[in-house]
DNA sequence: CACAAAAGTCAACACTTGTTCACAATATTA
DNA sequence: TAATATTGTGAACAAGTGTTGACTTTTGTG
């Protein structure tokens, strides 16, 4: 599995991922592969279970912190971006596979994000200014963030690993969107719902 | 060109796509496609052209309206909503390529969208609120608004084309996510930079 | 130590892959 | 109508694809 984990981070889909490749780069014969999977789309969800955990224990712990409230932002945006980088592989596949591949791995990833939003929708409604919005305006803005977080996720993805630099302007522009949007939650005032 | 869309609509990356199956598809043999682009990767590049060109076109309209301000937001949205209806084909070629299959046709994608937002930040600068903000502050909610519009798009693909309650409330909710992000304007001001 | 379960190997099957070649049909134009 | 580009065809190549079955080696347990 990692060894498939790193053969997506190295371009190629999961769907033109080549079996042979794949036991050949861990010194395996192919038919050593059926022991353990049934097959090829078995490995692929088995991938998208265990990354989907990770991101899913990763993004608890980012909601968990009950810092100062000024502080929230950045310290959770500065951890955040460290766990992508000791989990890149994960973070990777499940980006990639997200749009592009097979249906049943699609769907699996969106179903995972979409429970991510949802969670990130219920905590946030026990905020101070949050706790009157509306569940549709919860799960609105919840999914505006999500979005800023993932798309923050592949630009520290494609920088290179041990670029400081770069990797803190992310990490800046992040918490900016971040901040931006939580600016507004004061003024907001829905039109329906 | 039209064919290949379609089969990356109907699921496979391009990367995954068979020439075959594809000079299949519009009843010709396989040979034939030789005459018309010298390789496959030579076929991607320019489907990704084709479909950059079209999205350029139609993010230059959305911008281009000069409405009420409080309207301006619905009617883009609108308008964007359409367009995506109307070139299902061209968005989601984008939207899968941007990140699985090959390195070249995701470099191309990733630029065309980073010049997306370029002009999107060039455009902000001139509204009253924005003038005063700094190239990176633009660059930031650009980013942010590129973001939220193509997770947007993505909702808007996955919704069966004549299910209009489902997109009239992605609409709104991209609306409220719009909405949100321009109540903060005013609000912002820069820690750095 | 012996025995059973797990993991790995080899050969093979039946296809599918992108691409090249010489050749034939069709359009375009002079 | 004749000459010429353009587009399409069929056969073949060398290689790669996932998967199966029978057999051997390694591993962990009573």
């Amino acid at each position: 599995m990692q060894a498939a984990l790193q053969q997506v981070a190295r371009g190629r889909s999961f769907e033109a991922m080549s079996l042979r490749k794949l036991t050949g780069s861990v010194g395996i014969v192919p038919t050593a592969f059926y022991r353990h999977f049934e097959s090829m789309e078995a490995l692929g969800l088995a991938l998208v279970d265990d990354s989907l955990r990770t991101l899913r224990r990763i993004m608890r712990q980012a909601r968990e912190g009950d810092l100062a409230q000024d502080q929230i932002i950045h310290a959770s945006v500065v951890n955040y971006a460290d766990y992508v980088n000791k989990n890149r592989l994960h973070f990777n596949f499940v980006l990639r596979e997200r749009y592009g591949g097979v249906a049943p791995l699609r769907h699996a990833i969106r179903n995972g994000i979409q429970l991510f939003i949802s969670e990130l929708a219920t905590d946030l409604g026990r905020f101070p200014l949050l706790n009157t919005w509306s569940a549709a305006d919860l799960r609105m803005i919840s999914a505006l963030i999500v979005g800023a977080v993932m798309e923050t996720t592949e630009l520290l993805l494609d920088a290179a690993q041990d670029d400081a630099e770069r990797i803190e302007e992310i990490v800046r522009t992040s918490e900016k969107q971040l901040r931006l949007v939580m600016l507004a939650v004061p003024q907001w005032r829905s039109k329906n719902g």
